[in-house]
DNA sequence: TCCATTTATGGTACCGCTACCATTATAAGC
DNA sequence: GCTTATAATGGTAGCGGTACCATAAATGGA
C-alpha cells in the first residue's frame, strides 16, 4: 500500500466505510468488537496514523499549545519550560517554542502567528501585555494561563505564580534576624510585577522592626547578571557607609552581585551577606552557595501546563484558575550574622 | 464580519472569486495591481489570517519543524535552541520542542509525532539513533540536520558539528605546553561520538609528545555535573600519585570536578589543571573562570537551522550539506604551569 | 406477531484552501 | 479586421478527516 494510507484505505481493505474507521479512531461507541479488533488491526498494519491537518481542519483541538518566554537560555525559562513540556508529553500535546526577549512587539507577532496555527492555548511567562491586549486574546477564545509576572488587573485570568510579597518578606526577615539593619536592594525593571511584589514584601519585613530602605541603597538592574554585577560594584563602592547585605531581586543578579564583591576582595558572605530570589540551578553551585528564596520553577511549569490543558479538555468545567504558590526560603552559605557595631565600625563608620 | 474570515468571505468583500484571492495570497503573478490592492485592503480590514490547516491539507509545507534535544534545562541545548529559534523567526517558521532524556524510545516517540503533525523538518540534537534509524526518516522525506552527535555512519546526513578531535588536540597540547605530563580524563558515555572524537585528539596530542594515557586516569563520567564531581573526587582521592591536570569532555563535568578539588583543599590550578569542553556560560561565570574549549553552540543552532530551512525551501539545490566548525581554546584560569620536579615529589611522588 | 427502540453501519456534505482547467478580456501580429 | 498570444479572472474538484442523517439489522415489550 502507499506510504501514507487515508482513512479511506484503511476503511476499504477491512470492508468498511470511513465512518467506522472514524469513529474507531474517537473511540466513540457503537462499534461491534469484531469490527472494531478488525480494523484497529490494518491500522496497525499500515502504521496508519489520522492526518492532522485534516483533523485541525474541522476546527476541533490540534494537541498543540504555545509557550512563549523571555529567553529560553536563561535558566528560569528552560526549567519551566521543561516543566511544561513534561506534562504536555502525558497528554500527548507538542508545544510550539516561542522567546520574545522581554519585546512587547515580539511577543504579540509569535501570538499571532500561534493564533494563526490554531494552538489550542498559549502559557505567557513574564508576559508584557497588558490586560487589555491579554483580553482581546481571550475573546479569541483561547486558553490562556500566564506564569511568573501578571498585569495589574489580573482577577480575569488563570494564572500560577509565586507569592512574591511573601517570598521578599520571608529573605527580609533572614537578614534581619541576623542581625542586619541597613539592607540594600538590586531591583528589576519597575513595571515587572515579581520585583514590585518583592520589594514590597522586602519593605513590609523592615517596616515590622522599624527600619526603612534608603533610596541610596536601592540599585537599578534589569534582572541580568551583568547588571547585578554593576549594581555589585556601585553598592560596595559607597566605601564611607554601607549597607551589611543586600537583597537582589532574582538569582542572576545576586551572583552577579556576589561576583563583584568578591572581585573587590570583600568577603561575602562575612563582609556583606547576599540573598537572591528564584532557586537556579546555578546558586546550588559549590562555588556559589547562594542563600535564596526558592520558587520552584519546574513545578510552576507543571502546574500552569496542567491547568492549560485541562481548562482545554473540559472548557467548561470550573472557571477562572488562579495558583499562589508559597516560596520558600533556602539558606546556604552566603549570609553571615552582622559583625558587632564596634568591628563595623571600624570598616564602614555605620 | 464574523470572528474567522474565510477566503471566501474576503473574495466575496472584494468583489473577486476565491482564486484570485488565492493568488494574492501565494504572490503567485497575473493579477492585475489594481485588484491586488483591493483585496489586500479587505484582508487588512478583517485581520485576515489564511487557515493553517486547510494549508497544510493540501500537502504543501507546514512552516514548522522539530527540534529534538536531550534537556533544554542543560545549558548547551538551550543555547542551541536559541540559535535554531533565531533563524525559524526570520523565516517566519515554527518550532516543537522534545525533550528526550537522552532515551532512544523517547526519541522516536517523538519523532513520530512529529511526522504526524507534519512538520517540513527535524533537527536532531545528539541523536541516540542509529544511521539505519535513521535512515528510515529520510525515506518518509523529512528534511533531516544532525548537530552535536552523529551515529558511525553519517556519510549520507546533512550535519552540524565541532571538530571534536580538532578540540581535544587543542585542550590537551594547551596542558602539555604548561609542562604536564600525566592527564586524566573524564569521560562521557562512549557511545557517544562527541566523547570518541575528543578523547581521541586528546590521545593524538599525547602521543606526538610520546606520552600516553594511562586506564587508572581515565574516569567515567555521563556529561552532568554530578558525575564530574565523583569523577573529581575519585581523581583526587589516588593520593599517593596523581595527575597534574585533567581534561573532561564537557563543562559541566569540568565544573563538577573542580567543584570537588576545591572542597578536598586543592588549590585549582596550582594543584590541579582543569579543562573542559563547550564554553557554557557558566563556565564564564567569575568564580568559575573555567578554561575550555569553545564550539559556539549558539552558531551551531543558527546554522543547523538555516541548513534545514534552506534545504526545505530549495530541495533540489545542492547536495548533502555537511559543516564541521572549528574549535576555539579559550584560556581562562583553570590551568597553571605544573610545579617543578621537586615541588611535584614532595607532593606526589610522581 | 408487530411496531418501537436500540445498535451498527453507510452515505455525504462540509471544513478552507490550492491546483488545475475554463473562460473571458486585452494586446499584439499580419 | 481577424486570428493568435497573453493576462486576468472564475469555476470546481480534491486534500483527509468529522458530523450528521439515513438505513439496516437486532432486540424487546405488548
Amino acid at each position: 500500500m502507499k506510504k501514507n494510507p487515508t482513512i479511506l484505505d484503511i476503511a476499504r481493505e477491512a470492508g468498511v466505510s470511513k465512518s467506522t474507521v472514524s469513529r474507531i479512531l474517537n473511540n466513540a461507541e457503537n462499534v461491534s468488537p469484531g469490527t472494531r479488533k478488525r480494523v484497529l488491526e490494518v491500522m496497525l498494519k499500515h502504521r496508519y496514523r489520522p492526518n492532522f491537518f485534516a483533523r485541525g481542519l474541522g476546527g476541533r483541538r490540534t494537541g498543540v499549545v504555545g509557550v512563549v518566554v523571555t529567553d529560553i537560555t536563561n535558566p528560569f525559562y528552560s526549567v519551566l519550560v521543561r516543566g511544561i513540556e513534561d506534562v504536555c508529553r502525558v497528554y500527548r500535546y507538542n508545544i510550539y517554542l516561542c522567546n520574545t526577549d522581554g519585546r512587547e512587539e515580539e511577543e504579540k507577532i509569535h501570538i499571532d502567528s500561534l493564533m494563526e496555527r490554531k494552538v489550542d492555548g498559549v502559557i505567557l511567562a513574564s508576559t508584557m501585555l497588558t490586560e487589555h491586549s491579554l483580553a482581546d486574546l481571550l475573546e479569541r477564545d483561547v486558553k490562556l494561563v500566564l506564569v511568573a509576572r501578571l498585569p495589574e488587573d489580573h482577577s480575569s485570568f488563570n494564572f500560577v505564580v509565586v507569592d512574591n510579597v511573601m517570598g521578599g518578606y520571608l529573605a527580609a526577615k533572614h537578614l534581619i534576624t541576623l542581625g542586619h539593619e541597613r539592607i540594600a536592594y538590586i531591583a528589576g525593571p519597575w513595571l515587572s510585577s515579581p520585583n514590585l511584589d518583592r520589594f514590597a514584601g522586602f519593605r513590609r519585613a523592615l517596616g515590622e522592626v522599624g527600619l526603612g530602605v534608603d533610596e541610596k541603597d536601592i540599585v537599578q538592574g534589569d534582572f541580568k547578571m551583568e547588571s547585578g554585577y554593576l549594581a555589585g560594584m556601585k553598592l560596595a563602592k559607597s566605601l564611607s557607609s554601607r549597607p551589611s547585605a543586600v537583597f537582589a531581586a532574582n538569582d542572576a543578579m545576586a551572583v552577579g552581585a556576589k561576583e563583584a564583591f568578591s572581585e573587590l576582595g570583600m568577603d561575602v558572605p562575612h563582609d556583606m551577606s547576599v540573598v537572591g530570589f528564584d532557586d537556579i540551578p546555578l546558586g546550588a553551585l559549590r562555588c556559589v552557595q547562594l542563600t535564596t528564596v526558592s520558587q520552584s520553577i519546574y513545578d510552576q511549569g507543571a502546574i500552569s501546563g496542567k491547568t492549560l490543558i485541562e481548562r482545554i479538555l473540559h472548557p467548561d468545567k470550573g472557571g477562572i484558575q488562579q495558583i499562589v504558590l508559597p516560596p520558600k526560603l533556602v539558606v546556604r552559605k552566603t549570609c553571615a550574622r552582622v559583625p558587632t557595631r564596634e568591628k563595623r565600625g571600624e570598616r564602614s563608620g555605620t
